[in-house]
DNA sequence: AATCCGGGGAC
DNA sequence: GTCCCAGGATT
């Protein structure tokens, strides 16, 4: 078994400086960190996680504020849900007096998995456990040479990846050391082109022994994902600001707010089926060129605009917001809407 | 076990 | 274009 000290005297000499490793063990910071880093790569994280944490500096706030304040502070992030199970988690945490200090305690609350349990038990409660992420999976199917394919390895290379903490110099350090296994991951054992020559455990690694080490771990194929297409509404009012809705609180995009538009589909819209989504019907839609395109995890999305003025007549329900807060408060996708409005010369913003 | 859930950066 | 990212919840 490769020897948790070398790791952890190379991770003392080359250590990523991250914004939640400046001495803190506050594990409210540490959950935040954990959450945001779901899905997400580190320097996108970076300055959100400074962000948030000066509009919500502790649990206590957070908990306190209202959803449309964590949805706004979101906007951007992706994966929604995870705004939705923080907000929650932080009212849970107050309820019962502060955070779990045990993985088992720490997984019952929402948004908390396997992983994130055992990442904020090891690094702000010091707890003996390896946290399963896509670093070390990858680094554990790499040192084992595990060949079955993810997901289904997954149970095998987490019991193979707890035995690096049974040493104990991983015993003395629980926190650095975990971190230390996402950094080889994050900087020596990458998915493409792996830098073995300098790896503190290219001694032991039966991956690069055997030289299949940049070719695990293994993956299952993935399923192709369908077109879908919609069809936005963009209203505006006589000062230039602009209609939006809420989505329904689960789901796609879950409480984000959105431009108005029909659902989105396979099948093409034909002009007849498209009026009665528009939140007044009766106006005279000018429908813009082009398409704004987006990417989801599982369908591509191709979305048409149709622009109009709010005439001197009683407003449908939504909420108006200026072109700069509309844009601040909502997810990657509608910003998108608003870029074609802005190319077409359709929107006042500077 | 399979599917749903964003967005961005590296290649 | 493909792949990946300090994954979780739901079915």
């Amino acid at each position: 078994m490769p020897a948790a000290s070398l790791l952890l005297d190379w991770y003392d000499r080359h250590r990523r400086t991250l914004p939640w490793r400046e001495a803190t063990r506050d594990p409210y910071r540490i959950w935040l960190s954990e959450v945001m880093l779901q899905q997400t790569t580190v320097a996108a994280v970076g300055p959100r996680w400074l962000r948030f944490l000066a509009r919500f500096p502790d649990v206590g706030t957070l908990a306190a504020s209202p959803w449309a304040d964590v949805a706004e502070e979101w906007a951007g992030l992706g994966y929604y849900a995870r705004a939705r199970n923080l907000h929650a988690c932080a009212q849970a945490v107050v309820a019962r007096g502060g955070f779990p200090t045990t993985e088992a305690g720490l997984r019952e609350l929402p948004g908390i998995g396997a992983y994130t349990a055992a990442a904020v038990a090891a690094i702000a409660f010091g707890r003996e456990v390896v946290p399963l992420d896509g670093n070390v999976e990858r680094v554990t199917a790499r040192l084992a040479a595990i060949e079955d394919p993810l997901p289904g390895a997954r149970p095998r290379l987490n019991r193979l990846a707890q035995h690096w903490m049974e040493q104990p110099a991983a015993r003395a350090r629980p926190g650095d050391f975990v971190q230390a296994l996402f950094d080889l991951g994050a900087t020596i054992c990458v998915p493409r082109n792996p830098a073995c020559a300098i790896c503190p455990w290219l001694q032991g690694c039966e991956g690069q022994r055997s030289g299949i080490a940049p070719t695990l771990p293994r993956k299952a194929a993935k399923k192709a994902r369908p077109l879908k297409r919609g069809v936005h509404f963009l209203l505006l009012d006589g000062a230039g600001r602009l209609l939006l809705r809420r989505r329904p609180p689960t789901g796609l995009l879950g409480g984000m707010l959105e431009l108005p538009g029909t659902p989105w589909r396979e099948t093409p819209w034909t002009e007849a089926e498209i009026p009665p989504f528009a939140p007044l019907p009766g106006l005279t839609w000018r429908a813009l060129d082009g398409e704004a395109k987006h990417g989801f995890t599982h369908f591509e999305l191709h979305m048409a605009l149709r622009v109009a003025t709010l005439p001197n007549s009683d407003a449908p329900d939504g909420e108006w917001l200026t072109p700069q807060a509309a844009r601040a408060a909502l997810p990657g996708t509608m910003q998108k809407l608003l870029d074609l409005a802005a190319s077409a010369g359709a929107l006042r913003e500077g």
